[in-house]
DNA sequence: TTGTACGCGTTATCAT
DNA sequence: ATGATAACGCGTACAA
């Protein structure tokens, strides 16, 4: 290739990354040349000295999982998980910086360690589903610029993006109770996810500490089953706040499967507003979380630690607002 | 590292890799050496020498796209991709092979070409949403390594998995027929994929070449404005044949809108068999594709063309099947 | 079986 | 402004 211009490969190197001071003339004999031999860099070569893979890992870790199978196709097939790939993906493209998605249990965490150690990637964005993940803390011991999707029990110095979760699930309640439900319920996500305790405690300081609660899992079967159990325990529930639409959509299944109409019978109240809360009949009225904007917020924080590695680390907190649909 | 268990670079590089002949008590002591120092071997100088990245790409290719955002959103949460990208996960992890998921238009399928040209993967996965989708000619000529999820219009001498399209319109065909529906009709994907073309062509060599049909787009709100078109000239309709889950999810919610009763009025089979099918009420009777299967092949090949670069192309087909629910 | 030494293709430093 | 040349960290002939 240097040959091919007639320069040497220092100076090849330089017009390539443009750099400054290169002359015209010979700026474009190189680029001529590199259009007609079709050149291009290899990336091996390039990260051994920069040190840079231009590429970032999205780490989806849960604390367990049944099988290989499932969890792979619930991880991928989740509406959420599914926003927050794109809004990543997105944000990271005008980088020039890829990304690659890796699903993780506790029982393969050193595998991921050893992924990132190896430098495949310049930085991590961090989904947790429980608080007491021991990979934020592992990450950060590496030295590996990463963003978080929340904070973890143990804080660390670590930025991260999270919701106003205590809000939003204040804005549930109280939009309840003003549309003039006496009897509120909740169906939660998991308590060691602050996405799971927060909007629970939150929910409950704001429709009275007695309020039922089911515990669930951020999943349409849980959701409709979870709602059942709340149905037979409390027939005179008359709100009810779902800790995300996937949720929602099942338990507005077994609402009316019981032959209870919503709203007017049992006002429903869900969480994301994503795709499901469309699909639904009725619409869901819900609490919008802006999730593709977050994961975008995410990894133009990773860019920034990578670029700058003594960046301080910053959270950054979304508002969520209330969208008023058909089911409350 | 080398010096740390008292041996040179080369003797660690072998029993890392674990080559031939290195005598037991010295591959013991850098075992050692490596697990006290948390030795890890740097893949960009691995790669340099070896031409090998440990990673493929899976490059889902469309057309044309109305903006950037929606267009990502869709692709992540797009039940169908979800599928691939969890089946060709969890078979490439038992290689260690890890998985980056790009996105891609016409308009920058350029950069997807730079992108594999500079090596940053050994090999491409390749989802079209066109037959006539230049991508896949490009790649071969590049010579890396690639398989398909369905052969182009131009075949290639490239390997590809793909189901049996006709096979799965007719069964439905059949189904809705045997069922004692007269007037069958169809909502079909986009004419210039297999997957919309094959299924229509086949549906109607088996319901009659008059059946009418809608080309709609393999999305939610298209097969609702779809079966309502449908519904408008056909009013007489009493099957209906949706050539994927996702539309049929619409369809079903147009047919009851219009206060038509499923099955009883109009029978109704979906294509796909993803989640949807079990989301809908009720649920759908719908042509089972085995997605994840069919990805994880997929990438079976790709490993194996990878491991030998000789292998000659071959094509896999695989079968649907008729699942029946409660809606056909 | 083990060590020495070279090459992989770039970027970066230092002369010029 | 440009060209030698030294790393970068590994795998692997080849020699011992």
């Amino acid at each position: 290739m240097a040959a091919a211009a007639g320069v040497s490969r220092a100076t090849v190197s330089r017009v390539i990354n443009n750099a400054v001071s290169v002359a015209p003339g010979i700026r474009d004999a190189v680029q001529r040349a590199i259009a007609s031999t079709g050149y291009v860099p290899n990336v091996a070569a390039r990260s051994l000295v920069t040190r840079r893979s231009n590429s970032v890992a999205l780490v989806i870790s849960e604390p367990d999982r049944p099988d290989d199978h499932s969890f792979l196709n619930r991880i991928f097939t989740d509406p959420y998980f599914g926003r927050v790939t794109a809004g990543a993906t997105g944000a990271l493209r005008p980088h020039d910086v890829h990304l690659v998605v890796v699903p993780t249990d506790s029982a393969d965490h050193h595998q991921v360690i050893r992924y990132l150690r190896q430098g495949h990637v310049d930085g991590v964005l961090l989904i947790c589903s429980s608080e007491h993940d021991p990979l934020p803390g592992q990450v950060h011991a590496l030295g590996i610029p990463a963003v978080l999707s929340s904070q973890p029990a143990a804080p660390l110095p670590v930025s991260h993006v999270d919701l106003d979760q205590r809000l939003g699930a204040r804005l549930a309640a109280e939009h309840l109770i003003a549309r003039g439900c006496r009897r509120l319920a909740t169906i939660s996500g998991p308590l060691d996810i602050p996405a799971g305790s927060e909007r629970l405690e939150a929910f409950r300081a704001a429709a009275g500490a007695g309020a039922p609660a089911v515990i669930s899992d951020f999943t349409r079967a849980g959701g409709e089953a979870a709602a059942h159990r709340l149905l037979d325990d409390h027939p005179g529930l008359d709100g009810l706040f779902v800790a995300s639409d996937l949720m929602a959509e099942g338990a507005l299944r077994a609402v009316q499967d019981r032959g209870r109409r919503v709203p007017d019978d049992v006002a429903v109240v869900g969480f994301d507003d994503s795709s499901p809360a469309l699909e639904c009949r009725p619409q869901l009225t819900t609490i919008r979380q802006p999730v593709e904007e977050m994961a975008a917020e995410m990894a133009q924080l990773l860019v920034a630690h990578i670029d700058e590695p003594g960046r301080a680390a910053r959270s950054v907190i979304f508002q969520p607002t209330l969208v008023l649909r058909a089911s409350a």
